[in-house]
DNA sequence: GATGAATGAGCTTTCATTCAT
DNA sequence: TATGAATGAAAGCTCATTCAT
């Protein structure tokens, strides 16, 4: 039954872990990917580069780790949001609101993986793809569950799914990326309108 | 009556300069900004580095006049599709097929500014805002009209315009970056739907 | 006895050349020879970098051409005013006066040849030495009248000539790189009462 | 008591350090500093460019480091060939002889801040003013003490200093680009007579 | 495990020089 | 004669990665 432990030694190596990662995701999302340097997140992760390479097999690496962790972080948010809610209407509004409002509130991690993945080169473009698909995923499960229930009808729930994500991406990037913002909450209403109207259900 | 007359050097020297931009496009959107080097570029214009040095002061300076050309010609092929509608709600729907016809037509501009522009780094942050604003005022132009008609219910139009142009926007960009697409007219009907249903339009 | 006509097309030339070593004078004592472009030369004197190289081979040889016509003008200036004494003993020291004088009123001229040319590089030292040389010449010939004269005992004037020339360039290349410089007359006497008694002369 | 020991580590960068302070040495005065590349000192350096750029900021401040480091050495020299006299005449006689015999028996270094220094650009100059300023210092101190001791008569002490500075300077830097010269020492009993006569002394 | 010195390929940019017009 | 577009050889500098300690 010791399955669940772990030696000193894997805590301290699992925290340097993070410590990079945490470094990384400031560091990168202040000054972008390619401007980064490796000793830039070795030292804001109060280490040394070798320690980095010690963790990592390289930058590319990193970056990839960092965007797995953030877009874990944000669909775990995003998933639990739903789940709260069991009527497939209710599930597809509580979708939308999910998330607006998580990647309202981790401003940081939507900006890296909203602006700075697409944009680190085509080298990602593949992971950008899976990243978004991932949303997108979600989105088309609810929207399958409401034409299962009737609620809505027919559609082409990926290609829908995809242009809700893109409507609330452009939305949150320009706000992730503007210098004075209003709060992002106040952008919920229109884009519920149009989103929910544009698949047929009403809006109150 | 010479006002229009060219030298033979001016032309030259003109001509030069859109061989660098027609290269630089071409190495930038097959390579990705970063990746790509001023000499990347002088090679596919037949020309030195020194040579696309006289023309342009920096690879910045390549880049953002690449992106300002390739964004006055997609915004003119759309302006004069929707120019030839009268009717405002026509107008709306035109600029909408518009938009998703003209990016699908011009994959590689359409790579250019939707994927490599935000990936080039923070310096070109502003500049991707910009260009997505050129487009975000077109639409909410038609949509202000539609409404000043009545044709469609008051309604945040800056808020619509960029959501519809962020769902075109995803919908495309996954479009130009898979590798093996089906043609982009294919999701047209869909969007169509979607976009004008959500701000209370009826559709065929 | 045409021997001093010039044709219109020569005297033009002859212009073109001298408003090219004028520009020539004012970048390079601004900016130093090597941080100087052949363009930036160009510019200076409203002709084109080709207008220059036809009519000089290089850049080293403008630089060449700048100094020697420099020096002339130098020398020239100090020999004249020597050359207005007879008196062996005032002589020697009409050509100190004139030395801290010439090079106090051409003050870019007398930058240009103890600084910017001894800092141009190894190429150049030869052309240094010439320089200096033709100064220490000048003073070495005052001295030997002197001694010829009986007014100072004998020396080794070319080691003396070389002491004072030093001792002078010193003075005014401080005082030319000097910014707020308080005028170099001010350094003469007692430049005077140290080379004079130097040699054995009475200093009133 | 541990206060003077350093780890291996730092007694190599030190080296490291050192060995690319005498690389830049060697090329720097046979080149001269504008010819010299960093790839140069690197390679007289048995290292690597990026190894140069590891222990110094950048081409300059491998030559300001270069002229201090060099500079520092033959003021030592020079004072602790004073510190030998005490009696304020012979110190002043002392001070000239060691200027001459320092400067004579390290013509690399001489011809470092006597030739390079002033070359090497007007990014420079007040380095160079820095450096003959110190060793004017060294004179004027001298002359200072002589005249409090009533050995010599009141005298503008810094311009003195800076001549005697400049007579030297010219005698040994002519020697010091001189491809055959004769001993340097041979030239010291002429300046002494000039110099020391210059200031009222009498000389045997 | 961690460090940081070292490597070296590669980048952007500059500029003396040439030459077709 | 004059122009300025073009060339191409450097140059300074950066940085991902390696590895002896």
């Amino acid at each position: 039954m010791m399955i669940e432990t772990e030696s000193r030694a894997q805590v301290r190596t699992r925290e340097r872990h993070e410590r990079i990662l945490d470094a990384a995701l400031d560091v990168i999302v202040s000054r972008g990917y390619q401007a980064t340097a490796v000793s830039d997140i070795a030292t804001a992760a109060d280490t040394s580069k070798g320690g980095v390479y010690f963790h990592f097999p390289g930058k590319d690496a990193i970056f990839l780790a960092l965007i797995d962790r953030s877009a874990r972080l944000l669909r775990e948010r995003v998933i639990a949001r739903i789940g709260a809610e069991t009527d497939p209407t209710r599930r597809l509004d509580a979708a939308l609101g999910a998330l607006v409002d998580v990647f309202g509130t981790h401003r940081r991690l939507t900006r890296l993986f909203l602006v700075e993945t697409p944009g680190a080169g085509p080298r990602f473009y593949t992971k950008t793809l899976e990243l978004h698909g991932d949303f997108i995923e979600i989105i088309a499960a609810e929207l399958d569950a409401a034409v299962a229930a009737g609620t809505i009808a027919p559609h082409d729930t990926r290609l829908i799914a995809q242009a809700w994500f893109g409507a609330i991406n452009e939305v949150v990037s320009q706000w992730a990326v503007d210098t004075s913002p209003h709060p992002l909450g106040e952008s919920l209403p229109g884009l519920r309108g149009l989103l929910l109207r544009g698949v047929g259900m009403a809006v109150s």
